[in-house]
DNA sequence: AATTTTACTTCAAATTTTGAAGTAAGTTAC
DNA sequence: GTAACTTACTTCAAAATTTGAAGTAAAATT
């Protein structure tokens, strides 16, 4: 099989993929104090994705959950992930088309949607009219601050003190560089 | 009171969209415009969130290429992350249901897919009829190690020198707290 | 022995994603 | 000016993925 991770002299002791990712010791609600010592497991590649896939699958999960307790019938967790990428702001398709690295029919389909639920207009630009601008109505805005009122509780979970803040901060860092890094991969081969 | 805390080291080229995100540890009854003035930049749920989404989907693509590229036409890049998960361990659908937080109707049907290919072996257990052991094939096998020997060239670039390694790891561990996080809200309903 | 629980599988429906057109508005090059 | 091209989307249909409600058969419990 494969044998040789990465080039560091750091010493490998684990995690043939088969690993046991799913077993870090630390880290439990209650453990305060447990810097992350650097022993010597080695994240790879396939590690970090099947830990993404993970994640998300339970964010899902996670917003279903606050959009039932809201009782939004009309649209799913996909679209309101987008109304949440929307944010206060107006701005173009392409430009959402950016923000979360989708297909453009999937938007289309997406914002047709919203639209027709009434959490989004539509107008097209005034300089160039293929542009379509898209903005929050007050419905959306409402939906947005409803899930980010929600989420609140979660921020306070997740970031009990200037450690964890740190540690969200790296791993939200660290996944943009994942997101460069596969991107360019995929656009200019790698 | 919390301040900047991103020092040595960590460099990003910011400005990755319009992140403020400036609502957390103030939930008040109920804020439109009235966003406590936070200079710090924190990273809350749904940014993470977003950004798990967007490096989902990117490494999504990057998978597909890889396979696309190895001539691999009958399973999709699920059922490969099903293959991975599997690793070189023999398990139950269970114990698979466990590693990825499936759904089991939805294992099932990567597995009967996985079984046609022949990528996999499913043998019914001696000790509990109900229970099938779950194994690679030779076939399985050898497309898995192809995938993590493409694989070498990512966590080279992406783990570069011990500082990576060191934010890889922290990132894995953050995003293994959010699993945990997410997981128990969902289940326990916070 | 009857009942319940566990460990899956199946199937159908819903959701989401992809990909190949299509449209209409801007741009560029004659 | 206009023909050809590019951009910015939209539409549509097919494919892939996910969910959820049964169903089955083998333990385990009563």
């Amino acid at each position: 099989m494969i044998q040789k991770l990465l080039h560091e002299g750091v010493e490998v002791e684990t995690s043939i993929d088969g690993f046991a990712a799913a077993d870090f010791p630390e880290i439990s609600a209650d453990n305060k104090k447990a810097k992350p010592a650097n022993h010597a497991v080695v994240v790879t590649h396939f590690e970090l994705a099947r830990m993404i896939e993970r994640v998300n699958r339970r964010f899902a999960g996670v917003l279903r959950n606050e959009m039932t307790k809201l009782g939004i019938e009309d649209v799913g967790p996909a679209q309101a992930m987008v109304l949440l990428a929307i944010g206060d702001v107006e701005l173009s398709v392409g430009e959402l088309l950016d923000r979360g690295h989708y297909v453009g029919s999937n938007i289309s389909y997406y914002l047709k949607q919203l639209a027709d639920g009434g959490y989004i207009d539509r107008v097209a630009s005034q300089r160039d009219k293929r542009s379509a601008r898209i903005r929050l109505t007050e419905k959306g805005e409402q939906l947005c601050a409803d899930l980010r009122n929600a989420g609140g509780t979660y921020n306070r979970l997740l970031a009990r003190d200037a450690e964890d803040l740190r540690n969200l901060e790296i791993a939200f860092q660290t996944l943009h560089r994942l997101e460069l890094v596969w991107g360019n991969a995929t656009r200019y081969g790698l």
